[in-house]
DNA sequence: AATACGGGGCC
DNA sequence: GGCCCAGTATT
């Protein structure tokens, strides 16, 4: 395609050579830079979508503590999968890995195909971790732009479009390609994510520890810090959730959410949830939920919590016994107190769970 | 092309 | 309260 950023080739050398001498000397010392099994590498990459590296370390030596090999990964149990990402968020992510795995050790005999069009069709495998995890672990010539590149990219070059927008993606890709360095192309592709990780970051750009600056177009017009051009945000739905605590000995009932949806696959209490309205009848809608009568007790907490994209509104209600019989058995269980805490929950559910916890060991309800 | 998808950290 | 993070799948 036609690219109106073409920068001659000199500078492409300069800051290309620039850039592999600066992580050779400044590369931070990560988990995953020491490994060399594929499958290690395209964990840390899952890991790292759209998710902060401090955040990722922890959760990425338990995980392959318990599945240290792709093989032990696509022989496992889901939901021990799933608890191993409680709490990192975008839980489809683990779904389509473990998918993907099972694939690969099927279909691929274990080993992580080199092939870009092979490794792209896998389940949660895109544009980005493709060219990412083939560059480290296979050293393809592939380019990874993730959001660091994107950034990195519009400030050496003074993109001033909108990067999310498609024709102004492809400009950003096609000069990310034009960079790559061959011969190194994943300590390359490394290289200018950690630039765009620890010097070009999104605010407060530390350009005076920067080693592109004579070549940074946006720096040399002041405008390092204004790029790239933000995109608008949308308004954050308000989620009410109204959770029933049903005990029947020692036993509480829990509901594993749909796999599709939000928190896909993760227990919860029976609940109701509603985005943006207004109050609901909720013995009636547990009730039908569970094909039985529930009689509710008052309201035992209130729990407000706001994420990026949602503001919850949480009540808890214990109810008087009954004994409610849901209509799919699948995704319903008596949970003990030892069960409750081998499954996955959200997060919101955290501070809810030692409650219900207690009222199972003290014959409460 | 726009939207859904978690949770946390920082200003 | 807004922004952004080593993005992908779905609509």
């Amino acid at each position: 395609m036609d690219c109106n950023i073409d920068p001659k080739s000199v500078v492409i050398n300069v800051i290309r050579q620039k850039l592999l001498d600066w992580y050779d000397q400044n590369q931070r010392d990560l988990p995953w830079r020491r490994e060399r099994d594929p499958y290690r590498i395209w964990l840390s990459e899952v890991m790292l979508q759209q998710t902060r590296v401090s955040t990722v370390i922890p959760y990425y030596e338990r995980f392959l503590k318990v599945f240290p090999t792709l093989s032990s990964l696509a022989e496992a149990d889901e939901q021990k999968v799933l608890k191993l990402w409680e709490g990192l968020g975008y839980y489809a992510r683990a779904r389509n890995l473990f998918e993907a795995v099972k694939e690969v050790q099927k279909t691929y005999g274990g080993e992580v195909p080199s092939d870009p069009a092979d490794f792209k069709k896998l389940r949660g495998v895109g544009e980005y971790s493709s060219a990412a995890v083939l560059s480290i672990a296979y050293q393809k010539p592939l380019a990874a732009v993730d959001g660091n590149v994107v950034r990195v990219i519009c400030r050496l070059f003074m993109i001033e479009d909108d990067p999310t927008k498609s024709i102004t993606y492809k400009q950003i890709n096609t000069t990310a390609r034009k960079l790559l360095d061959l011969r190194r192309p994943g300590d390359f592709n490394q290289a200018m994510m950690e630039l765009g990780a620890i010097v070009c970051l999104p605010r407060s750009p530390q350009c005076f520890k920067c080693i592109l600056t004579k070549e940074c177009l946006a720096y040399q017009k002041g405008k390092a810090e204004e790029l790239p051009i933000s995109k608008k945000t949308r308004p954050i739905p308000t989620i009410e959730y109204a959770a029933a605590i049903i005990i029947k000995e020692r036993h509480c009932l829990l509901h594993q959410r749909d796999r599709s949806g939000m928190l896909g696959g993760l227990w919860e209490l029976p609940a109701i949830e509603k985005r943006n309205r207004k109050k609901i009848e909720l013995e009636q809608c547990f009730s039908s939920l569970l094909r039985n009568p529930v009689k509710l007790k008052k309201r035992t907490s209130l729990l407000n919590h706001t994420f990026s994209h949602q503001r919850w509104k949480v009540y808890v209600y214990p109810t008087e016994s009954s004994n409610p019989v849901p209509d799919n058995k699948n995704n319903w269980c008596w949970a003990n107190a030892e069960d409750i805490s081998a499954l996955p929950f959200p997060k919101i559910y955290h501070p809810i769970l030692p409650d219900i916890i207690s009222r199972l060991q003290t014959h409460l309800n």
